[in-house]
DNA sequence: GTCTGTTTTAAACATACGTTTGAAGCCAAT
DNA sequence: ATTGGCTTCAAACGTATGTTTAAAACAGAC
């Protein structure tokens, strides 16, 4: 080998570690030993620890992005001059995550775990980073659920955003180990389209809900403030 | 003070600051320079790291998991020999979390978000001490969500609690920061007790989505495995 | 006051971390 | 063959971590 593979073995081994156990947690010399790579080449390649994790969510970020912006082109285009329904555009987001070309068959959901990671874990430079290089598509997204959503009140939409969001985020943070409970429990395999396919209609229904709902049941001691 | 509150000022301070930074990221230093104590109190009083962990979360969850269970029996004893409702489920756990006596008027958010982060972060130690200690009152709530969806699959039943549990550690792990964003954006305050209130009716509503809602819209290009 | 068991303290310990260093290795161009 | 620019390597650096130690301080019982 000419140019040795040494930067893609890194960000191999990160990106399965920094998934696997998050950021804090995983050392660089458990990725450099994972990579079969010395010590020092993380700082040579990447300069910092940081970077290097930068660098890992940047390798999948960067073309997904493009897919996206170009799946909410097509979508807003067949549209014609009304606007995307709500289950488009939470397909098209799906569509677009689940068909980006993997490097291996763990690849949506190491991506999505780290996604995941990212919002928990209180990492400042990462969600700065995040926000400043991928914030334009993230936006475009809420402006279509906004007028996807005509029905609701700013302050439904804003807080139900959140609710998906957070199951989204949370159930893909950790659908490894939860893939392996229900496995243990039922025997039945899942895949990350699955349960993609399965958390939509759950999302889609939840930003849906009626707001008679909102009433207690009788006898609650809660109260709106 | 005869005997000191070491023990409880350390308590508080682990509490704020695992809740604000995760765990790994605190370090007993902070935790002994901000509850103004030795640093060797927590070695002392606690024996380790970890357990201090375990006490934190134990010092919350041992009354909340009494008044759950209380809980439970009335709305059981209520209901008389049909299971109680999805809804009225949802709220007795809502109102349980949400009238615990609070140390102070960060109470929930703060625990909301150690139990998102006890979900989240892959600490071992931790999960296996939750699920030890107070296993039974979840797997009471979860006999109950059974009861209450007789017409879910078990495998839909079990992904789409999980996307309840994601929506609300996340909303609620975050909600301190949320809050403020939505005052900021549009003067409109919000309690704790408020995005309860919200959050019930979206996952009831994502509980209850009609299967049919699974199939993709025309187009798209996912398909079952 | 003296003793006894508990708690606090300052200091040190061993280990792990991210990062830096300077020499060695390598490969293509001269 | 020699040069020059990347890349790799073993070793070390400085710092931070969780934990332990042994002495000091303290409180209540006698």
């Amino acid at each position: 080998m000419a140019q040795s593979d040494t930067v893609d073995r890194i960000l191999d081994a990160a990106e399965e570690l920094f998934a696997e156990r998050g950021f804090s947690e995983t050392s660089l010399r458990m990725i450099t030993s994972k990579a079969k790579v010395n010590l020092a080449a993380v700082n040579y390649h990447f300069g910092s620890k940081n970077a290097l994790i930068h660098a890992v969510f940047a390798r999948f970020l960067t073309p997904f992005s493009a897919t996206l912006e170009k799946a909410f082109d097509e979508l807003e285009e067949s549209c014609g001059d009304q606007p995307p329904t709500l289950n488009q555009t939470l397909w098209a987001l799906t569509e677009s995550a689940v068909r980006m070309p993997q490097r291996n068959e763990k690849g949506i959901s190491i991506f999505m775990r780290l996604l995941g990671l990212a919002y928990t874990q209180s990492q400042g430079h990462l969600r700065k980073f995040l926000e400043q290089e991928y914030g334009d598509p993230f936006s475009r997204f809420m402006r279509l659920l906004k007028a996807a959503t005509p029905q609701l009140s700013a302050v439904d939409r804003y807080w139900r955003i959140q609710f998906m969001l957070g199951a989204t985020a949370f159930t893909m943070s950790s659908s490894d180990a939860l893939r392996d409970i229900l496995q243990n429990k039922t025997g039945v395999e899942t895949s990350v389209q699955e349960i993609a396919m399965r958390l939509v209609p759950f999302l889609a229904a939840g930003m849906q809900a009626e707001d008679t709902m909102l009433v207690p049941p009788r006898g609650s001691k809660v109260s709106v403030a």
